[in-house]
Parts: C-alpha cells; structure tokens; sequence
RNA sequence: GCUCCCAUCGUCUAGCGGUCUAGGACGGAGCCCUCUCAAGGCUCAAACACGGGUUCGAUUCCCGUUGGGAGCGCCA
C-alpha cells in the first residue's frame, strides 16, 4: 500500500443518499472543500450507497445539486460505494487469507442474548471471541466474518480537531465486517475505499470519533498507513438537543425555496465551530484562503437562524442588481402566482427592496405591488388612512400628478409639496401614508417618492384615483 | 448501564497564566435619523457551570461534581 502524502491532500465527502442535504452534512462537506482548497488538495466524493433499502437515485441527485448550488466543487466521482462491493470482499479475503480476521457461527440470537445478559450485569458489551479460535472452514455453514483485534494495545491518532485521541483494542472487541448474506459492513467498506482513493485527510462529523479505534484497527489489519482524521463538532438543535429531521434540521433546498442566498449559507455553515479572530463575513475565496482545522471547536453548537438572516440581508445587500433580479424572479412569480420577466422598473424596484429583505421570499412578498396590479388591501389600514379628511388633499395629488410632464422622485416630490402648501395644517406623513395605502395596499413601501416613480405615472394615478373611491362618504 | 467527548453573554465565538473592570458578532433594549418599513449611526444590558487543588497569580493547567453530547448493530 503507498503511503498518503500529506503534503496534498485528498479529502472526501461520503453521504448516505437517504432523504435530501442535510445541514450538518452540509457542514462537514464544506470543511472537506474549504480544506482541500486552501491546501491545493483535491475533494473526492463518493456515495455511500450500500444501504440500498433507504438509497434511492433522487435524493443522489438532491445531495449532488445541493452542493453544486452552495458552491461546493469536486475533483473526483461521484463515486458510488455499490459499485465497489468487489473490493470489498476481496479485502475480506486477504484479511481472511491472514489470519487477521476468522468466520463466526454465533446467530443474531444468541449474540443479542449474550449481550442483553453483559449489559444486564452492568459491563460493556465486546464479543466474547466465542468462535475466534475455531478456525472454521468456509463450508461451516451460514456465518459472518469478524475482524480480528489483538488482545490488547492502543489504537490511538492524533484528531486534527479532538488532539491525541484513541481506546484500547479489548475495549473494542471483535467486530463483523462481513454479513452473513456476504455483503461487507460499513467500517470495512469505508477504509477499503479511504485506502484505495488515496484519502489523507477524513474531514467528519463528531459522531464518528469513538468508530475510529475500530477503523484504525482495520488499516492496520489491511496493512495501510491511516490517513489523519479531524472529526468537527456535531450542529445541535435549540436546548442542545440533537438536530432533528422534523423539527429543526432544514434540508439545504429548504433553505434555498425560503429565499436564502447560497453565499449566506455558506457563510453561516463555516462560521459553526470554527472562527478566525472577530471576522463575520467570509466570502468563498476568503474561506479557502483562511479555513484551519486547527482553529475547529471541540464543542457542539447550536444553529443560530438568526444569524443566518442577518448575514443574508448581508448578502442581498451586496449582490450586483442583474443577479438580484435573476434571483428574485421565481420568488416573485410564485407569490403573485404569475410570470415575471426582467425589466428596468424591476431592477430599480429590487434597489429599494434590498435593504428592507431578509430573504428573497421576504422581498418576492414585499414586491407584489409592482408585480401585480390586483392589490391586496389591509382593511385596517384602509380605514384609518383612507378617510374623509383625506379626501380633498388627495384629489388635489391626484390632479396635480396626473398633469405631471415628466415623472421622477423629484417632479412627485414637488407635486407633494405643493399640496402640502395648499392645505394648512397637513404634514408629509398624514398625505404619505394614505398615498402608500392606495399604491400598496398596506402601510409599508420605500420611500412615497420613489414608490410612485417605480410605479410609474399611469399605475400610480389610477390607484389613487382607485382610492378615492374607497373613501366613504363625509 | 458502560466507554469516550464537551463546558466563556440567550446564540456563534475571541481568549492559548498576569494585557480581563473578559473582546467581537447575531439577537434584545434605548436614542438619533425619518413620509411608513427598513437601512445606517450612537449607547446600554448580558458570560468565564460549581467545588477543590497547582501557582506569587487562574477564564486559561490538574482532579472531582453537575450539566450536555456521541458511541456501544449481521445500519450507514
């Protein structure tokens, strides 16, 4: 076996395809890219597909598109764990063919008894090495394959994250790396793969930290020299709990159909366990160029969804204006349930809109005023706005816009000025609000100024003219 | 139950024995700005889990307690 070679390393991502991206894969093949590119190494990905009752080719396909759109790239595969089963087994062979691994007879049944009784008595539960020296022959009927552990000795690493780590062998035990149907186990498939891809660096979630004793044991077993392992602090949900797929752990297209920017993702995601000095905001380039294992927390922490949409609005605020449009468009379509095309009333819209919009769901439900011209009224707002004493100064407006020559923030503006001077005792705010109401139906917009000049000229009067007519007789 | 891991503001974190009256960010509160909502500016509240050591000196090192997490499959 060669040696892996540090110095360029290859990292993977190995998901299971069940279900869609989760976040704290996310996470962990974010780490695996960003430390990858930051050392100029290469990123593998490889499906850990063997389960094939709960994989499935679409949500392959969901986990493969979730990463495309966080911008997360790959060098190699995918490649999928089903189609390596032969090499699998024939490592079981070799490790068969050794001595270092022996077949077992013991049945589900009687192993769960034994150790119902082990635990039962209060002690850990290893297998008991009942068939470890029975040499049986491969004609001994139904059987597994177990990896043979020595008796005792350290299976240590050095955890680029959790620092000098490891279990003693007897605290192990034996373990079965083939089923008895002849298909191998996880442990084994995964080192078989780690090995032969020439993996350096196994960049994982927490949760496999105390699984990695076993594997150690099996590179050994394998004659291959392990690759260095960094297992990075687990995402947990509100109270600590573990993230849960109901309740709190949104799937990365979750967060991309609630209007969230793939920058901000990322954003948010490298940022959990890992910080560099006071700096918040990481763009991708600054992400390869600062991401440190060294600097990965040992604690689990909590997703902050908070956070996220501060560093989203973040993101929305800096996006160039064409991608903003681009990016908003579906969202806008679905809510006024309608095709929207680009157009330069849009682009100017999304300039008023990016400061006020948390997510592009947010802008799309913030936006619908322009897209559409069914308004949706709140009733509230109508009442208190749209009144009697309302009535003059905004027909005086309405005239007064409608003779407008030329329609801009200041042409508006100065028709409102003049109104304002025409009738005492009205202020900016008393003739803004109820205007707002008949442009937007509701009590939020940009400014009144620039409402009406995105709107545009016919749009506008005729919404007020609209409004006129809802203001109930004196 | 057993093994292992973790522990700084509500949350993400800085801190790697004295620079800590513990810093930043999100969130919260207040003020300013103001035609609404935002954005922006300023200010404030908010943490070293507890108990023992070690040391001239512990947020930082060690031990214990408590709390939390992970693992203990012929699942991945």
């Amino acid at each position: 076996m060669t040696r892996p070679d540090p110095s360029t390393p290859r990292t993977r991502f190995a998901p299971s395809p069940s279900g869609f991206l989760h976040l704290g894969s996310a996470r962990t093949a974010l780490f695996n890219w960003a430390y990858a590119r930051r050392h100029g190494g290469q990123l593998i990905i490889r499906i850990e597909d063997t389960d094939a009752e709960r994989s499935t080719r679409e949500s392959e396909r969901a986990v493969l598109e979730g990463l495309e759109w966080l911008g997360i790239d790959w060098d190699e595969g995918p490649l999928r764990q089903s189609e390596r089963s032969d090499r699998h087994l024939a490592a079981v062979e070799r490790l068969l063919a050794t001595g270092r691994a022996y077949r077992c007879r013991c049945t589900k049944e009687e192993l769960e008894q034994r150790r119902t009784q082990t635990i039962a008595a209060g002690n850990k539960w290893t297998y008991d090495g009942r068939c470890r020296d029975l040499e049986l022959a491969e004609d001994c009927g139904p059987h597994t394959v177990r990896l043979r552990l020595p008796a005792h000795g350290e299976l240590a690493w050095d955890d680029l994250v959790f620092g000098p780590s490891g279990q003693d062998a007897s605290e192990i035990g034996d373990r079965i790396i083939r089923r008895s149907d002849g298909q191998p186990l996880y442990h084994l498939a995964v080192v078989v793969d780690d090995v032969e891809m020439g993996i350096t660096h196994v960049i994982r979630g927490a949760d496999h930290h105390p699984n990695t004793p076993l594997q150690i044991a099996l590179y050994r077993a394998l004659d291959a020299e392990p690759p260095r392992f960094a297992h990075v602090p687990l995402i947990v949900g509100d109270a600590g709990k573990k993230l849960s797929k109901r309740r709190d752990a949104v799937s990365i297209q979750e967060f991309q159909q609630q209007g969230f920017l793939a920058a901000a993702l990322r954003n948010w995601m490298i940022r959990i366990g890992w910080s560099c000095g006071d700096q918040e905001i990481f763009s991708s380039e600054q992400i390869c160029q600062s991401f440190d294992l060294a600097a990965v927390n040992r604690s689990s922490a909590q997703a902050d969804a908070d956070k996220l949409l501060w560093l989203n609005q973040h993101y929305i605020k800096e996006l160039p204006n064409s991608e903003l449009v681009e990016a908003l468009i579906p969202f806008l379509s679905h809510e006024i349930s309608q095709s929207v095309t680009p157009s330069s009333g849009l682009s100017q819209l999304v300039e008023l809109q990016r400061e006020r919009s948390r997510t592009l769901v947010e802008m799309a439900r913030l936006s619908r005023w322009y897209a559409s011209d069914v308004i949706e009224y709140a009733d509230k707002a109508v009442q208190k706005q749209l009144n009697a004493g309302i009535r003059a100064p905004l027909r005086d407006l309405h005239d007064a816009l409608a003779k407008l020559a030329t329609w801009s923030d200041e042409s508006v503006k100065s028709c409102f000025e003049a109104v304002l001077a025409r009738h005492d005792d009205l202020k900016m705010g008393q003739l803004a609000q109820p205007v707002r109401v008949a442009l937007t139906g509701g009590t939020v917009s940009p400014g009144i100024f620039e409402t009406l000049a995105v709107l545009g000229q016919p749009r506008s009067i005729e919404r007020i003219a609209a409004a006129l007519d809802m203001i109930p007789a004196a």
